[in-house]
DNA sequence: ACACCTTCTGTTATGAGATAACATAACTAG
DNA sequence: CTAGTTATGTTATCTCATAACAGAAGGTGT
């Protein structure tokens, strides 16, 4: 995560000025749409995930919260949090207990993530869990969410 | 976790008297062929994620650890669980921060998780990553690890 | 045997991550 | 407008994990 090289962070640059606005705007609506409220304290947690770089830990979203430097309260930002997964928004990225923004249309309720352990960027990916989930119905299981977490080295971790 | 059903724990029985011994003999040959050492407390803990029909929580193994009691340190259990998992007789599950035994011969250094959001079982089985793999290739990681944890019910939950 | 190095353990303390519980406020349907 | 539901604010606490350092145990060369 940094601590062993020196590549810039995050192959997704995060989100400023209108992009980050017709973001949010894209959020609004399909919470509209499912009748969910896309409140104060939700919409301020997602849009500091959309305008990171990398994987944000809670504690980082709790210290950034207020626009003049004042903390949210903990429960705030996990409670964003959750709404904001629950609905697609975003993911927990497991292995480093830090959430990202999904970075793909659709939720899929399935999220896979290459994550660089030189620079410590996540990148999402659009998962084909076939095989998995063959092997899952074979030992009986009904799947209701699943998960994969690769680490290893980016592109441009591995050519430095 | 036990939370919503009142079925069994776990498809794996855990592990008594000479199923027991022979595990952690096992485990002991293995050491001594690759000049490791199963020292006290790791074998201890290897023997009470052996045990277990569960996923175990580290401080559950700090609890148990002693014979008579007596609970371990944190460090102590962490350092031991650490060497498991270097050495594949222990897997990590990230989403419920909980270790198990290696079911699976010898070591992938990949693991792959049916867990039952029922009972809590964990099954370990034998992943068939190409298409993940080939993502990853295609998008320039070099990947070293990867795990994926699916949810869900067991067959035994579904059915009951 | 010995000195040396390396690895592992014991111990204290603290850091990081997450949630329980309860009171209050804001929407929303009738 | 009032009853029900959903969301927030706040305090406190709980769970999970590691830093740091001293000391013991094992391994190696002489």
């Amino acid at each position: 995560m940094g601590a062993e090289c020196h590549h810039p962070d995050g192959v997704h640059p995060g989100l400023k000025g209108s992009a980050l606005g017709h973001a949010l705007s894209a959020a609004e609506s399909r919470c509209a749409a499912t009748q969910e409220r896309l409140t104060a304290p939700r919409r301020r947690v997602l849009e500091l995930l959309l305008e990171s770089n990398a994987p944000q830990k809670a504690y980082d979203l709790i210290a950034a919260f207020g626009a003049h430097g004042e903390p949210a309260k903990p429960p705030t930002v996990y409670r964003a949090l959750e709404f904001l997964e629950r609905l697609g928004f975003a993911h927990r990225i497991e292995s480093l207990n830090a959430y990202v923004p999904c970075r793909i249309d659709g939720q899929s309720h399935r999220a896979a993530f290459l994550i660089c352990d030189c620079c410590g960027a996540a990148e999402e990916f659009e998962p084909d869990f076939t095989a998995q989930l063959s092997a899952a119905a074979k030992a009986g299981y009904q799947v209701s969410t699943i998960t994969l977490e690769a680490r290893g080295r980016c592109a441009a971790c591995s050519a430095g």
